[in-house]
DNA sequence: CAATGTGAAACAGTTCACAGCA
DNA sequence: TGCTGTGAACTGTTTCACATTG
């Protein structure tokens, strides 16, 4: 049988989901108890009827005329994320982005505590970063292990990247963000998401063209 | 009248067309002439017929029963994206992610220069970085003028990326890549794109999860 | 009666199937 | 003959319009 519990969240719904939840934590920070499809929409940068949309996908969790519960709906949609309990993640490249990632708080606060990270360098081996001591690559397979890792982070080189990608899928990591550029092949049993900087630039750059064509 | 000489590329389109270039440029340097929309959908994880449709819009560039010429598709590709010449980059914040960025010589690479570098803390301001020097956040304006900066990247806390979209739109920066979590708001004209760590590992999270109920 | 929930319409993007050309 | 170029079908997503209800 297929998933079913959650009754089949489309992806473009499940790229939003993880945007209201972080409008929804700063509503209740300010103690706000319930909030509107409207209001929602403008923490998010979208619009009310896809708020709506996307909420009505999870269950009938609003109250007509009312809005919604704010600390109920975190809790939903911390349920259909996945995200009820923190999920360790292993870092793999200890270079300048590796260290930027790591020192990152946002992960641990968002349910994502770095509790791995290797690089094969010598001189980077043994460094303490934000309180985690970069382990050599070939204890990759123990650090997953020991600290139940379940998301993989390639940071290294793009030379690497399939090598390491190969190595997390070993460690039986079946979840890996990659921020190398370039092609990374994996089972059909591991998602694979990327961000691709270059590819990023190249996109606005095709824009600011637009914009001078169109002046 | 709206754009027309490059007859109006979908976004998906133009999303795929830096990564196409990317295989393409690798493929030169390997002396390979001419190149299959296969072999090119190889290089960028796609299928043939996508990468027919993609470039069938900028033209019809290719040979029946042979396939496109390497070299005068890069030139192709790379008019399109308006990426025929060299485009400088400011990068705001010079923490942990600004210098990973700016030492990210990708960039550089695949013509886009970080020709800029500001942050707002003293300790910062002087730094040398990849040969670059981190001047004040107030010098911003001036440092995108000296050096036609016309690529903003946001590397700042939260907190203060929406002023920060505020200054690089002030000082004429109208193609932003932001970085910080959270919305940032800005004027119609300005394309703003966003990498949001904290949303792909909500958005693997949920894939994990998916996998395991259906274990 | 204000705001949700949802069919229906419109739009965007992908896949299919094959005609057309070097 | 092999590979491109593209209409047509299909799938996914967004927008619209409005009935529904606490």
């Amino acid at each position: 049988m297929d998933e079913a519990l959650t009754p089949l969240v489309p992806e473009a719904t499940v790229a939003r989901l993880p945007i209201y939840l972080r409008g929804l934590v700063d509503l209740a920070n300010d103690e706000v108890g319930t909030v509107s499809s409207e209001q929602l929409a403008a923490t998010a940068g979208v619009n009310a009827e896809n708020v709506r949309k996307d909420l009505s996908i999870l269950g009938s969790y609003g109250k007509r005329g009312v809005g919604y519960e704010v600390d109920f709906l975190i809790e939903q949609i911390k349920r259909v994320l996945g995200a009820g309990v923190p999920i360790p993640v292993v870092i793999v490249g200890a270079g300048n982005l590796g260290r930027a990632l790591t020192h990152y708080g946002g992960f641990a606060a968002g349910g994502f505590p770095v509790k791995g990270l290797v690089d094969s360098s010598p001189e980077a081996i043994g460094q303490e970063i934000a309180g985690i001591t970069v382990e050599p690559f070939e204890k990759l397979s123990d650090v997953v292990k020991k600290n139940n890792c379940a998301l993989g982070i390639i940071a290294t080189p793009a030379s690497a990247a399939q090598m390491v990608a190969d190595q997390l899928v070993a460690a039986g990591i079946y979840s890996i963000l990659n921020f190398a550029p370039g092609l990374v092949a994996v089972p059909e049993a591991v998602t694979l998401r990327k961000v691709d900087l270059a590819t990023e630039l190249h996109i606005l750059a095709f824009h600011e063209q637009q914009r001078e064509r169109n002046e």
